[in-house]
DNA sequence: TAACTCTTGTCGGGTATTCCGACACATGGT
DNA sequence: ACCATGTGTCGGAATACCCGACAAGAGTTA
């Protein structure tokens, strides 16, 4: 026993929550873990590892992959921003900001869409 | 060689820059590495090793310190925020939204002051 | 189906970083 | 001088990470 630093440690579950983010941040631009392994220094390893929660990140690295990924440290980490807005929602803001107006109403629209949708019981999922 | 993973690697530098940060906003609240190192569940010395920029810290170990320094994440990596304000700027103003409106303007003044003092040709630099 | 490509997941041995107690160095108070 | 408190540092043991090699899964082509 005694088996764990910071791979596992009290982090045991935050490192697989973390490891995900970065696996939707990272597919969301198309990357490949071999790019990122590249632009880290890392070993293309690591990054599968990461990903899977297996390997810690830290504290600098996560700051590197988030530059890299075009989003902000919080929203890895799951903190509430200044105002009390959950990261997500501040970088979705962030996001909505840099569109078109008509682009930010279909935005809108979708985003209604989704509200309403959840609201309904049955259908099916993914 | 090659003698760093997380502790020194790429980061050699930032490491000293975040430990730094992290042993300020310690003392800034009066808590003492023992009282720090049980709230972690880490070895005293390794809070000093963090601060001292000698070892390196985990992005959930950030995440915890931020919480328990009161401090955003981005305040600690230095990183912009959503609107591209700089970490620390958000941060003071986030504090001072909680000040009162009295309070609020004497801070106001004293930032005008610092702000025509560094115009002065005279005076020490930064 | 077989064979090839591309991307990601996993194993094993070697190595570096961390853990952890013990001790040293301040500083402050009696 | 003697404690007490807070922090820095050393040394060996524990372990997380590096890194190449190989396997699994999905697509493609014939």
């Amino acid at each position: 026993m005694t088996a764990e630093r910071i791979g596992f440690a009290s982090s045991g579950n935050e490192n697989l929550a973390l490891g995900a983010k970065l696996r939707e941040a990272r597919e969301y631009l198309g990357l490949k873990q071999e790019q990122v392994a590249r632009h880290m220094a890392l070993p293309r390893t690591a990054v599968s590892e990461i990903e899977n929660g297996r390997r810690g990140v830290s504290a600098i690295e996560l700051t590197k992959l988030a530059r890299l990924y075009q989003r902000p440290v919080a929203w890895f980490t799951g903190e509430e921003t200044g105002a009390g807005v959950p990261a997500d929602v501040a970088f979705l803001a962030r996001t909505a900001s840099a569109l078109s107006d008509n682009d930010r109403q279909e935005l809108q629209r979708f985003a209604e869409f989704l509200r309403t949708k959840s609201k309904v019981p049955g259908d099916g999922q993914s």
